[in-house]
DNA sequence: GCTGTAAATGACAACGTTGTCAAGCTAGCA
DNA sequence: TGCTAGCTTGACAACGTTGTCATTTACAGC
């Protein structure tokens, strides 16, 4: 307990405490102590401030090599004028999903030429984990958040906006609360997919979608309706399967809209997993030469399959780095009223969707 | 300049400096302000100590909820005895890759049960990387790291350990450097789906690995080499493409495979990218109902494929599991020496890996 | 009524760093 | 020579929190 006093580096033969590990990280003490320097100093050549005569500059970073001292980011980060921890968070839907780890990485990347490190969490459609995670986050005090939101009213971060916190959503919109967005175009690619069929003279076109409470989804199946209409073809609600979630129950959705009297000629599908569902509802059919399908998202190697789906994919790399330009921007300090970019889809035919009524 | 003294909360109308936004969040002496206690009080409710009357404890967490304090768990590590931050690591070699980004979900859910969040990274086979990474997360104290390694000396973390941080390694083992590690059988896997190919009939078997620099691409390599030689099957040079990188150059490698005198019947695909390369030369050559593919590592839809892939599939969900259980053991103090964890694979047959010669 | 014990509360220092300011030094100039 | 300006350097306080320890209060046991 006496060990551990003045500006002396911890050994390793020095004898450990019993169960309280004594601190062994050399601080700038330590560094200070060996350059024969004020701590002052130290900091001043770890943040390469200038004002340091060469000289003293070298023989603090040999000391600094010498101690293997590595800065404390959380105690510069706690007296700095700025507060800026040099990480921001990202709260995604599941990180495992292609689309968000690719966002994810899109974030990540840009980051890291700013030497910001990304604090990264799931929320799986689960309101209050989105709460959680943020407050988490905020307890970290991290410089800006990424939030591809599951809740439905985000008037809660109101005390994190006062507080400074730049904040930008992706994918999904804020709910009662002005913010930075970087979004899909949903309404113009469901209807561009559905303009696609409609094309190869489809007129019974089924649609697959998912919760109704999620935004996007709600949108994409507003784009299924909208161009329906404008194609002069009535929406038959027998054909419209919504509140389908994951693939077994997209497969069974279809299973049953195809036994259906005077069943679909074709399928969109709003969803990454729903189209894959879809997909092996045809194939277990053996409909999948005969019954055209769209998907909205790109599925990884889904050009292999025979026929290969047509998608509306997105691009969640373009995403990611326009979230994180535009949360950087904020960062440094811009002010100005919330921008909301909106990413475009890109039709990629691959056979399925190219299949006539 | 001279406003924000004393333990008044700065107010909304408060007039804010041009450039040097003030400060704004509560902090436990506003909250004690409040309440009319002192700083410590609170730090004992919010931490919730034993040792507060119930009465004054309301009365301090109703100021706390009041002002919307925030625990600022960056000063609160940095005073605490144990200087836990409750967020660790995770280095990975590209997160977008399902491989990796199914292993950081894992860890993060373990993580989650411990109110600990995870910075992530990838290093993208880059060894500088690596050192710099893991120094920005020693700079950030994180409490442990799960790593993914691109380097083939590890040496330089003995500082890290030294200063305490447990260490757990993933899906490749570290050099000169003694740490727990969780591994997939690499050896016995490919042994395995070497084996049912030679069930299967064959002889002439082509192998494709990723770089072998990279520790599992080598022994991948090797378990080839010994399943023949064990069959007493003679291993031809010729029919085995070693540092193949990617899709494309995978592809690349089977049409020059297959266009040799005396093609081989069957072909072992050391990475998924590269099994996804081989089934699309297969697929270009019309040869996909020809000839045998077993790709080790599983991808996601291709058991809709015709024929599916047969693969040896790895679990990255329990490595992530696995890895995250040893690294909190670790971080609770459990010093006893090195854990090395050996994850199975599973065959999982789909049709391209029982086609006869 | 007095002592001893336990529980509740607070004053103060400290964690490792950076902002502020003053002191020391050198060079340039009147 | 004296004075100023500019550059280096360091002493000290402060960031927001928690560990330590002292003080106060309540109450049981004699």
């Amino acid at each position: 307990m006496q060990a551990q006093k003045a500006g002396s580096v911890p050994t390793l033969t020095e004898p450990v405490a019993a169960a309280t590990r004594t601190r062994v990280r050399p601080t700038m003490r330590d560094v200070a102590a060996l350059a024969g320097v004020s701590v002052k100093t130290v900091s001043r050549v770890i943040n390469a401030e200038r004002g340091v005569s060469p000289s003293l500059s070298a023989r603090v970073s040999a000391a600094a090599e010498r101690l293997d001292y590595r800065h404390n980011l959380t105690a510069s980060s706690l007296r700095r004028a700025d507060g800026k921890s040099a990480s921001i968070g990202v709260v995604l839907e599941y990180i495992a999903n292609p689309f968000d780890s690719m966002l994810h990485r899109a974030v990540e990347e840009f980051a890291l030429t700013r030497g910001v490190l990304v604090l990264a969490g799931s929320l799986e459609e689960d309101e209050a984990r989105e709460r959680e995670l943020i407050a988490a986050l905020a307890s970290r005090r991290v410089d800006g958040l990424v939030i591809m939101p599951a809740s439905h009213d985000h008037s809660y971060l109101l005390n994190e906006r006062r507080a400074g916190t730049p904040m930008v959503f992706v994918d999904r919109p804020p709910a009662f609360f002005d913010a930075d967005t970087v979004l899909t175009d949903n309404l113009d690619g469901v209807r561009r997919g559905i303009r696609h069929l409609v094309n190869f003279g489809h007129r019974r076109i089924g649609y697959l979608g998912d919760l109704q409470t999620i935004v996007t989804a709600a949108l994409r199946h507003q784009g299924y309706v909208e161009e329906l209409t404008a194609k002069g073809i009535a929406v038959d609600e027998s054909l419209v399967r919504t509140n389908v979630r994951g693939i077994e129950r997209a497969e069974a959705a279809v299973l049953e809209l195809l036994s259906m009297e005077g069943p679909p000629t074709a399928l969109f599908a709003g969803q990454n997993l729903l189209t894959t569902g879809a997909y092996r509802a045809l194939r277990r059919l053996g409909l999948h030469h005969k019954v055209a399908l769209v998907g909205f998202d790109d599925i990884p190697l889904s050009d292999l399959l025979e026929p290969g789906i047509t998608v509306m994919a997105q691009d969640p790399a373009a995403m990611g780095r326009a979230a994180a330009e535009l949360l950087f921007r904020r960062i440094d300090g811009d002010r100005s009223p919330s921008v909301h970019e909106v990413i475009p889809t890109r039709l990629i035919t691959r056979g399925s969707g190219e299949i006539p009524p």
